[in-house]
RNA sequence: GGGGCCGUAGCUCAAUUGGUUAGAGUACCGGACUGUCGAUCCGGUGGUUGCGGGUUCGAGUCCCGUCGGCCUCGCCA
C-alpha cells in the first residue's frame, strides 16, 4: 500500500503521528511562504501545508501542482494553528506538514474541474466522464447505490431467497418492447436477444423448486429514452412460490421500510397504501400518481351536459368525459400567453381539443373569455364541485376518457413542477392493484396483454375472460414513488386451461405460442406451484432516494437520449471480418 | 417519426431593436504574498459565436438546412 491513512481519516487524535496520503490535488493555494494543497480522494479531503520546515524542494515541488496531479505525501499531522481550522471539513481540526512530496502522475488541464462550482454541460460530462465520477455528488449518488444495493441484498438473504444468475444471451418472446438482438456466428440468421427482463427464467426456477429467488439483474429494452429510462438498466427482480399478491406486497412493504429507515433514518408505516388502477386513472389520469400534493381530477360531467357552452355540453351527452383541476392560487401565476402555451401543451402532446379555464376572482366568481358562454348559476355549481376559492385557477378538458386522463396528468404534473408544490426530496410510497388484464392494441384493434403474458386473471373475473375482457382484472401491482413506476409485478398463471385461454384472448395460437414459449409451458406442466413475483427499477429508486431529476445521474456509464456512449463512442462500426464471421451484410 | 429548449474563450455564462474592436467570472501562463481553505492582489494568453448556406450596407442575434445535448408525444408486455 502507498498510503497509511485515506483523506477523510485523519482527526485530532492522530496528531504527532506520521502518515502518508496519496489523492488528487482538489484546489491549492499558495502564498509564497506557505502554500495548501486540498488532497482529495473518495473518503474526503485533507489539507496539506508545505511550510519552509519541510524543506524548499519539497516545496518548490509543491509550488508546480495543477488541479487534479495525483500525488503521494507523507509528513506529520499537525494539530491546525488556533483560528484556521475549518469547520466545513470532517479534517479540518488538523492538517498534513509533509517531508515528502512524490507526484505520481501529472493531469492536463481537465475540461471539467471535479471541484468547481459549477454543474458542467451534461455532453461533456458523458465524454469525460471518468472526470465527472470524481465530482462529490457523483460519488455521492454511487455510493448511494451501492448501499441501496447492499441492504437489498442482505434483507432478501434474510428472508430465504436465493440470487440466482440467468442468462443475457435468451431468445426473443414476442410483445413487449423491442429486443435488442445479438447475431449466432455458429447458427445462420438465428438472433439471440438481450433479456428485457428474467420473466421466463424466474418463473422456471419456481418449476424448479427454489420457492424464492432474487436478482439484480441488468435488462435490455430497444425503445427511444426519456430521463427516467435507459435502454439498459437495473431491476431488482424476485419471485416467490406458494404466496399471493399480499404477500409479494407485504415482502416489498418490508424492503422499503428496511431502506428508508437506513438511508433517510425514518420509519416508514405499513402496510403501504393501496389504491386500484380505476381510482388511480379517475383521480389522477394516470396509473402511478404523484401523491405528495393535491390537485386531484374531477368529474364534472352532470353539470357540463346542462351548460349552454356546447364543447362542454356535446361531449357530455355523447358519452366522453369534462374533467378539470384546480390548481389552488396559482390564478396570478398564469397570464394569457402562459395559458396559451397550456393549451398549445395539451393540443400537441395529447390529442385534446381545447383546454376550458377559469379564474376564480375575488368575489369567488369564475372568470374567463369562456365564462360568458354559460349560465351564471351553472358556474356556481361547478365553482362549487372544484371547491374554487378566490385566487384558484380552474382547467377542464372535454373527451374520451383516455385524452381527459393524459392531458390533466401532464397539466398536473407540468404545474406542480411550475408551482413547486412538493419537496423534490419528499418520498411518497403507494401501491397500484387490480390493473386491466389487456389493453386494446390500436394496431391490430385485437386485445394485449396490459403486463405480459403470463399475468393471471383476479379470480373472481375468470368468467370475464372471455365474454368481457376489457372488465377482467389481473393481478397485478405497481410499486408507485413519488410518481414514478418504482416496479411491478403480477401473480402468474400456473393453471395450463387459463394459460391457453389468455393466449387465445391475444391472438397467440398454440403453435405460435409453442414456438416462442413452448419451454415455458412445457414446464408448467410439470408440477408448476402457484408463483408470483415483481421487478423494482433500482436506477429510479436510486434516482428517487437521492432526489435527482434524471436517471443518468445515478449509472456509472449511461447512455445519451440517442442510446450512444460519448466517451466510448458506442455503438460504433466493426470490422468487416466480423461482418462476415455473422453473415451480415448491411443495407442501406 | 412529431413538438420544444439549448449550442458564444478550456469551463460556467453575458452581449439592448440586427449596429463600433464579442465581454465577465473561473481555469491557464507570469509576478507579489508565511495561515489560506471558492485565498487575495497585479499583469497576460485565450474566440471559425457547433457546422453549411441565405437575407442584409451590416448577422452571435433573422431565415433554411445539418450535427450534437436535453425535455416531451408516439413508443416503453
Amino acid at each position: 500500500m502507498l498510503r497509511t491513512h485515506t483523506c477523510g481519516q485523519l482527526r485530532s487524535s492522530h496528531v504527532g503521528e506520521e502518515v502518508t496520503l496519496c489523492g488528487w490535488v482538489d484546489t491549492y493555494r499558495d502564498h509564497s511562504g506557505v502554500l495548501f494543497v486540498d488532497l482529495r480522494d473518495r473518503y474526503g479531503k485533507t489539507q496539506v501545508c508545505f511550510g519552509p520546515e519541510g524543506g524548499s524542494k519539497t516545496q518548490e515541488l509543491a509550488r508546480t501542482l495543477r488541479s487534479e496531479f495525483v500525488v503521494k505525501v507523507t509528513g506529520k499531522v499537525a494539530q491546525r494553528p488556533e483560528g484556521t481550522t475549518n469547520p466545513k471539513l470532517a479534517t479540518g481540526e488538523i492538517e498534513v506538514r509533509p517531508t515528502e512530496l512524490v507526484v505520481l502522475n501529472r493531469s492536463e488541464t481537465p475540461p471539467l474541474q471535479p471541484a468547481g462550482m459549477d454543474t458542467p454541460g451534461e455532453d461533456l460530462r458523458l465524454r469525460y466522464r471518468y472526470l465527472d465520477l470524481r465530482r462529490a455528488a457523483m460519488q455521492q449518488t454511487l455510493f448511494l447505490r451501492h448501499r441501496m444495493i447492499k441492504i437489498m441484498r442482505d434483507y432478501f438473504d434474510e428472508n430465504d431467497f436465493v440470487d440466482v444468475e440467468t442468462p443475457v444471451l435468451g431468445r426473443s418472446t414476442p410483445e413487449g418492447a423491442r429486443d435488442y438482438l445479438v447475431p449466432s456466428r455458429v447458427h445462420e440468421a438465428a438472433f439471440y436477444a438481450l433479456p428485457q427482463s428474467p420473466q421466463l427464467y424466474k418463473q422456471i426456477l419456481m418449476v424448479a423448486g427454489y420457492d424464492r429467488y432474487v436478482q439484480v439483474a441488468r435488462c435490455f429494452r430497444d425503445e427511444d429514452l426519456r430521463a427516467d429510462r435507459q435502454p439498459e438498466f437495473t431491476q431488482l427482480d424476485l419471485e416467490m412460490s406458494f404466496v399471493d399478491a399480499d404477500d409479494v406486497i407485504a415482502m416489498i412493504d418490508g424492503l422499503m421500510v428496511r431502506l428508508v429507515k437506513e438511508l433517510r433514518g425514518i420509519d416508514l408505516p405499513t402496510p403501504l397504501p393501496r389504491m386500484t388502477y380505476d381510482e388511480a386513472m379517475e383521480r389522477f389520469g394516470h396509473d402511478a400518481p404523484d401523491l405528495r400534493f393535491g390537485m386531484e381530477i374531477v368529474d364534472i360531467g352532470a353539470l357540463a351536459a346542462e351548460a349552454d357552452f356546447r364543447v362542454f355540453s356535446e361531449a357530455a351527452q355523447s358519452g366522453k368525459r369534462v374533467r378539470g383541476i384546480n390548481a389552488k392560487g396559482a390564478a396570478d401565476r398564469y397570464s394569457r400567453k402562459a395559458i396559451d402555451e397550456l393549451t398549445d401543451f395539451v393540443k400537441q402532446d395529447f390529442g385534446a381539443g381545447g383546454l376550458v379555464w377559469f379564474k376564480v376572482d375575488t368575489d369567488g366568481k369564475l372568470a374567463s373569455p369562456t365564462a360568458k358562454l354559460f349560465q351564471d348559476e351553472l358556474l356556481v355549481r361547478i365553482g362549487a364541485a372544484m371547491e374554487a376559492e378566490p385566487g384558484d385557477f380552474l382547467m377542464f378538458v372535454a373527451d374520451e376518457f383516455e385524452v381527459t386522463c393524459k392531458a390533466l396528468y401532464g397539466l398536473r404534473r407540468r404545474l406542480c413542477a411550475e408551482l413547486e408544490l412538493y419537496d423534490p426530496r419528499e418520498l411518497n410510497f403507494s401501491w397500484v392493484v387490480e390493473f386491466p388484464m389487456f389493453a386494446h392494441d390500436d394496431e391490430t384493434g385485437g386485445w394485449t396483454a396490459m403486463h405480459h403474458p403470463f399475468t393471471a386473471p383476479r379470480v373472481q373475473d375468470l368468467e370475464l375472460l372471455a365474454n368481457n375482457p376489457a372488465a377482467c382484472r389481473a393481478q397485478a401491482y405497481d410499486l408507485v414513488v413519488s410518481g414514478f413506476e418504482a416496479g411491478g409485478g403480477t401473480v402468474r398463471i400456473h393453471d395450463r386451461a387459463v394459460q391457453s385461454q389468455v393466449f387465445e384472448m391475444l391472438g397467440i395460437d398454440a403453435d405460435t405460442a409453442k414456438e416462442r414459449f413452448g419451454f415455458l409451458l412445457e414446464a408448467l406442466q410439470f408440477g408448476a406451484p402457484p408463483h408470483a413475483g415483481i421487478a423494482l427499477g433500482v436506477d429510479r429508486l436510486v434516482m428517487l432516494f437521492g432526489g435527482l431529476d434524471n436517471i443518468r445521474d445515478c449509472i456509472a456509464f449511461p447512455k445519451t437520449q440517442r442510446a450512444t456512449d460519448l466517451m466510448t463512442g458506442a455503438p460504433g462500426s466493426v470490422d468487416p471480418r466480423q461482418l462476415r464471421d455473422l453473415r451480415i451484410k448491411t443495407v442501406k
